[in-house]
DNA sequence: GCCGTTTTCGGCCCGACTGTTTTCAGTCG
């Protein structure tokens, strides 16, 4: 029982009870599901301790059906509206262009009931004849469902499209026919998954820069065009929409886009309370600008902080900086190493390529991890190379200002026991224990295995990766009780946001850090061409609300060696 | 259905765009 199956049971009571009229309902059931979404622990561990009602936006009427689905595994309401309504309502609300009434419209017209049926009246030309529909409603419902089978999720991993969608933003700085432009939205957030590309710029004729600055190679079709706003279908799997505004109005458009939504309805809040009106065009007064040009000054006016915009998920946040305790979050250039490449085989070459990208990055230092698990295997060759690169660092350490930080990294299911290398070895050397879950063994099981592992303290940092990509990370552990053994333990946590390797979820990070564990960064590359990665590992970080403090790679290399214990 | 530093009742973000029902409802962010 996953925390995101409750929230579609909400989604989906929402979208009933829009149907019926109830907007405020369907309101209230929106929200619960977007608040639970985002949270990091298990509605059970909420549940047990009494705190439900302390989530934002559940009031008693959802905690009761929260309790009810935890308890019985139904809630009652909602099988009561499905059976009036029995819609796969989730399915069909991944077609762009269908929300909650067009698809009960497709429902008592056609008798559509999910993906399926909505294939078979497209094809036979059924949905042109249906009223409030038409033509090009048809062939918006063709071209959509055409994409969504194409792919599994309506969203795509963060490291998938970042740095080809800076490459495009680069591309149209250079056309030359706008003045500034800029990545909004989820990209902007660091979300971890990202489900359209917002792309802001400032020009004096939006008309021509609309038509002009959108390059081309991306784009690969247009799904609609207005004179504040364009919307495309780009090469990269997404849509992306562009638009326009003056210089004036440019710091409330980006705040503005860059969202959360949820964020984004708490401030208006804000500005209603203080007597304001804020939207894209700017922060007012009556009708006199008050701020707009830029961020900073929409956040001081309504008496806030700053809110960097990977924290705006109104988590928390604008209660935090109207007290003006937001935490001191790192600056992606606070971070000074990658404290996880991995090395398969040692050769000079691959050693030479890892610290040219790295000093590429900015950074000043890498550990570098050999794969430990030749050590179970007792085989002397591995263990040869792995010496041979440790003399091979000490000689490049001895004239470089960049530094490497050798490591091994070994599976925590294989106890120190059976680790065959010399103590001394293992004891100098940077260890990582890493689990991979895959989603087959149980949550008991797999907490049990961490949890010892931690207690017998063979290695330095815990790294945890996930080859299921669920959003949530919903595998059951008790991260709670895992993060609190390593604080106890000295032991330090790994994030990573590498986009072939899944790590820690930030919500899951960010519950852990009132247990005062430490955390390090890692960009976990297996190639030389991922240390970029370890933007996005910091932008976890960000996301998760931790200190720069409480991160080992903040500091510089002889500190973190000490810190490290090496 | 939720929520409260003017409220326990009466509000609840708001503007852009589309397509179709020739004046606006539905969807999106």
């Amino acid at each position: 029982m996953s925390n995101s199956e409750i929230a579609i049971i909400f989604d989906e009571l929402a979208d009933m009870e829009e149907i019926e009229g109830n907007r405020w309902e369907s309101l209230a059931y929106r929200k619960a599901a977007a608040s639970i979404r985002s949270l990091g622990v298990p509605l059970e561990t909420i549940y047990s301790k009494g705190e439900l009602r302390t989530i934002d936006g559940v009031g008693s009427a959802i905690e009761k059906k929260i309790i009810q689905f935890l308890e019985t595994g139904k809630v009652e309401k909602y099988a009561e509206m499905k059976s009036r309504y029995p819609i796969d309502f989730t399915g069909l609300r991944r077609v762009q262009g269908l929300g909650p009434k067009k698809i009960y419209a497709l429902y008592t017209g056609l008798g559509i009931t999910g993906l399926e049926d909505l294939k078979a009246a497209v094809e036979s030309h059924k949905i042109e004849k249906l009223s409030g529909f038409g033509k090009k409603s048809e062939d918006n419902i063709k071209r959509s469902l055409d994409l969504i089978a194409t792919r599994s999720s309506d969203r795509l991993p963060l490291g998938k499209i970042y740095y080809e969608v800076q490459n495009m933003v680069e591309a149209m700085r250079e056309s030359g026919t706008v003045q500034r432009v800029e990545v909004v939205g989820s990209i902007r957030r660091m979300k971890e998954t990202v489900g359209d590309v917002d792309i802001l710029a400032v020009s004096e004729s939006p008309d021509e820069a609309l038509r002009s600055f959108l390059p081309q190679k991306y784009v690969t079709g247009v799904i609609a065009s207005g004179p504040a706003k364009t919307s495309v279908n780009l090469s990269i799997g997404l849509n992306g929409d562009f638009r326009v505004f003056s210089a004036e109005s440019f710091g409330s458009a980006m705040q503005y886009f860059t969202g959360s939504k949820e964020h984004n309805i708490k401030m208006r809040d804000l500005a209603i309370q203080k007597g304001l009106k804020l939207n894209e065009y700017g922060l007012f007064r009556k009708d006199i600008p008050v701020a707009g040009e830029d961020e900073e000054g929409i956040y001081s006016a309504l008496g806030l902080q700053y809110v960097p915009p990977e924290m705006r998920e109104n988590t928390g946040e604008i209660e935090a900086a109207q007290k003006r305790m937001l935490p001191q979050i790192p600056e992606y250039v606070d971070i000074l190493g990658d404290l996880h490449v991995t090395v398969n085989r040692f050769t000079p070459e691959i050693i030479g390529e890892i610290v040219a990208t790295a000093r590429n990055e900015g950074l000043k230092y890498a550990a570098i991890l050999y794969d430990g698990t030749w050590v179970s295997r007792g085989s002397g060759a591995d263990y040869e190379e792995y010496k041979l690169m440790l003399k091979y660092v000490d000689k490049l350490n001895a004239g470089s200002e960049f530094r490497l930080i050798p490591g091994i990294r070994m599976p925590i299911n294989m106890g120190i026991e059976q680790v065959s290398v010399p103590p001394d070895t293992m004891s100098s050397a940077y260890v990582v224990g890493s689990l991979s879950v895959n989603g087959t063994s149980s949550a008991y099981d797999l907490t049990d295995t961490v949890l010892k592992s931690i207690k017998s303290r063979w290695f330095r940092t815990l790294s945890l990766s996930f080859t299921e990509a669920a959003p949530d990370r919903s595998t059951g552990m008790n991260y709670e009780e895992i993060f609190h053994a390593c604080a106890e333990n000295g032991i330090f946590v790994e994030l990573s946001g590498n986009p072939d390797d899944y790590g820690i979820h930030y919500t899951a990070a960010r519950a852990a850090s009132s247990s005062g564990v430490k955390f390090v960064l890692g960009s976990r590359a297996a190639l030389p061409g991922h240390i970029k990665y370890i933007k996005l590992s910091t932008a976890i970080a960000r996301r998760a609300w931790i200190e720069k403090s409480s991160i080992i790679n903040s500091a510089g290399y002889d500190r973190a060696k000490e810190i490290l214990q090496l």
